[in-house]
DNA sequence: AGAAGAATTAAACAAATGATTAAATATAAT
DNA sequence: ATTATATTTAATCATTTGTTTAATTCTTCT
């Protein structure tokens, strides 16, 4: 029982499980070390079907990370774009956001980080993420702050980097964390939520500093 | 020519050849993506010999991520556990001295993150990297600066996130970084050596607000 | 020099793995 | 209903890749 594009009822085409399987193949093991049989298991689907609709492994691959990358900077693009929140409601909101974010999918950080070491030029220009951040109006209301003297002059890549790797760091060193620490899954949780309202007191900090 | 323990004159053994050419494709490419015949050809040795050395790409593998693993951490050790240092200085000597570190092989951050997701227990449990950080001089100096209320009460899980987020994060994500900003290397570069004085004095401003 | 052991090599093996084929089944169109 | 097209399957192919073997060369010891 299908509907007039294809889509079955209820239930995924066998393009989208194998999609959503490879998503989570990928994001789970990498690249070079995700197998077909693997995606094609754990679709539920036959190993031809694969090939069929995909072509190869590399193809399918090439999908899932632009796909990957896409919808996770996506929401930076949004938030840093607003024309109606001020620098202090932007930090707060992308932070509060990109850790739910990162909650709800915590290997796509450092899957997107050990993949794009591979990947020379193809995937950064396929999206204009340099306008997302760097010519963003988060970016021009720093360089007002600086200009009226509200927060001190210093780069703006400085900003992005404190914020992110505040916020992204633990995430992808949460099993060395969780060992030095000996913190529970949950204690380390409660300590990620945290978080959420202590590193936008912590940027203005150190953009005051 | 070789001396009475085997080792030659001016040159490497076979041995160290093939660790030091395992070290450089395992830190480049991970363990999956890494091929027996890479490290053959990099060593300039027959491939038979490194399973004549090392029994088996694993085993390899096990030695060299071990070896990486203890001396990056080494360092903070060391600089942790100084009793003849004040907290601050510990802040400035590790925040320099890793960013130093870390330069000279840009690679291990992302090689070490990205391998432990697939090392469930076997790894960290084998160092005591504990000690080295939530036992240290460190933590303990911390500890006090928090009762005589110098510094604010915080989890001192949060500084050490802060501190490695603030330091680690710009080399595991440079590529993106750098398409981001447009910064060439060199720029880039600097922008990182400014880090090596603005962290600890970020992180004494995160530690007051 | 000659024997014994260690190191090295070329070749091949065996398993894993990405991809393809050809037949079978299901779906859609007339 | 029949045909045509799309989807699915089992089997197989072809290459890659970790590993081993057996012969050869080098080194060491007497």
């Amino acid at each position: 029982m299908k509907t007039e594009d294809n889509k079955p009822v209820n239930d995924f085409t066998t393009e989208e499980k194998i999609k959503n399987a490879a998503r989570a193949i990928f994001h789970k093991k990498g690249f070079a070390a995700a197998r077909t049989r693997d995606i094609a298991e754990e679709a539920g689907i036959n190993l031809a079907l694969l090939n069929y609709y995909f072509r190869s492994k590399e193809k399918l691959f090439n999908i899932v990370m632009l796909e990957t990358f896409q919808s996770f900077f996506a929401s930076v693009s949004q938030v840093f774009n607003d024309p109606d929140t001020t620098f202090e409601e932007k930090l707060e909101r992308f932070t509060s956001g990109y850790i739910d974010l990162i909650f709800s999918e915590p290997e796509i950080p450092i899957f997107i980080l050990s993949e794009i070491r591979n990947n020379p030029e193809g995937l950064i220009e396929k999206i204009d993420i340099k306008w997302a951040v760097f010519q963003s109006v988060f970016a021009q209301q720093y360089k007002i702050l600086v200009q009226e003297g509200k927060i001190k002059q210093q780069n703006f890549i400085h900003v992005m980097m404190n914020l992110m790797g505040l916020i992204v760091f633990p995430f992808v060193a949460s099993p060395l964390l969780k060992a030095i620490s000996g913190l529970t899954n949950e204690q380390f949780n409660a300590v990620i939520k945290e978080r959420k309202t202590l590193i936008p007191v912590w940027i203005k900090a150190i953009l005051a500093s």
